[in-house]
DNA sequence: ACTTGATCATAC
DNA sequence: GTATGATCAAGT
């Protein structure tokens, strides 16, 4: 099976038509379309979803430090759901620079500018991976009541590191936006400043979003602040 | 049932 | 090591 190659979207509106045409098809039909193999145990093959996707719309980030859609101003984040649109799990948004945190804003930072427009698009859950359905897509930018509380959340996972380290950051912190691990494994490999001035290893962190928040942008996205 | 902390694959 | 894409599985 030859891999297709799908130009990028050259608007929004033609993003959005796009993720609305895949609504219905499963991931194996899709799979098997554009030459991108979904296969194999899921806890083996846990990024291949949001890879096929990408391919299938034309996304042109890949793996550098980049929108998905560069020239959009686009990010795309496929979604794990119940069949009643339900969130099964938190949405990786981006890593957590620990040892630049003291210094970091949010206005500035990766993760406002990530979430700044992001198209969201569900993929309800099937009894195998080929089997997974997509959903209906929502390209989403925060209102600024949105965004306050997201800033809320950047700013008090930045001011306990500040004051008390990273060690001190816990994934209970943040309405919506929380920090956990983000690594290959448990081991502490990413450099830090502790509390006092020490320089020490940490495990790395990333931002993520929790379920709480997808779940109700998907069901409603009027009804949030 | 849901969340937190841990983990898997791949590119550079 | 960093980034990208996420889901697993133990703890509550």
């Amino acid at each position: 099976v030859a891999l297709t190659v799908i130009a990028p979207p050259r608007t929004k509106e033609e993003l959005l038509a796009r993720a609305s045409a895949l609504r219905g098809y499963t991931l194996g039909a899709l799979s098997d379309a554009i030459g991108f193999p979904v296969e194999g145990d899921s806890s083996r093959t846990k990024g291949k979803v949001g890879e096929l996707v990408e391919r299938a719309l034309g996304a042109t980030g890949g793996a550098s430090a980049t929108h998905d859609f560069p020239h959009l101003g686009v990010e795309l984040k496929t979604i794990p759901t119940s069949e009643q649109g339900k969130p099964r799990e938190s949405t990786y948004v981006c890593t957590l620079a620990v040892a630049e945190a003291d210094r970091a804003e949010w206005s500035t930072s990766w993760a406002r500018a990530k979430l700044s427009c992001v198209l969201w698009l569900p993929i309800v859950i099937g009894r195998t991976a080929r089997e997974r359905t997509i959903g209906a897509p929502l390209l989403w930018w925060p209102t600024p009541e949105q965004e306050n509380v997201l800033q809320a959340d950047f700013d008090e996972v930045m001011g306990t590191i500040g004051s008390g380290g990273i060690e001190g950051v816990t994934a209970r912190m943040g309405r919506w936006l929380q920090v956990r691990p983000k690594a290959r494994d448990g081991a502490p490999r990413a450099t830090a400043w502790g509390a006092d001035g020490a320089r020490i290893a940490t495990v790395p962190r990333g931002f993520y979003l929790r379920a709480l928040f997808t779940g109700a942008l998907l069901r409603d996205p009027e009804a949030l602040p």
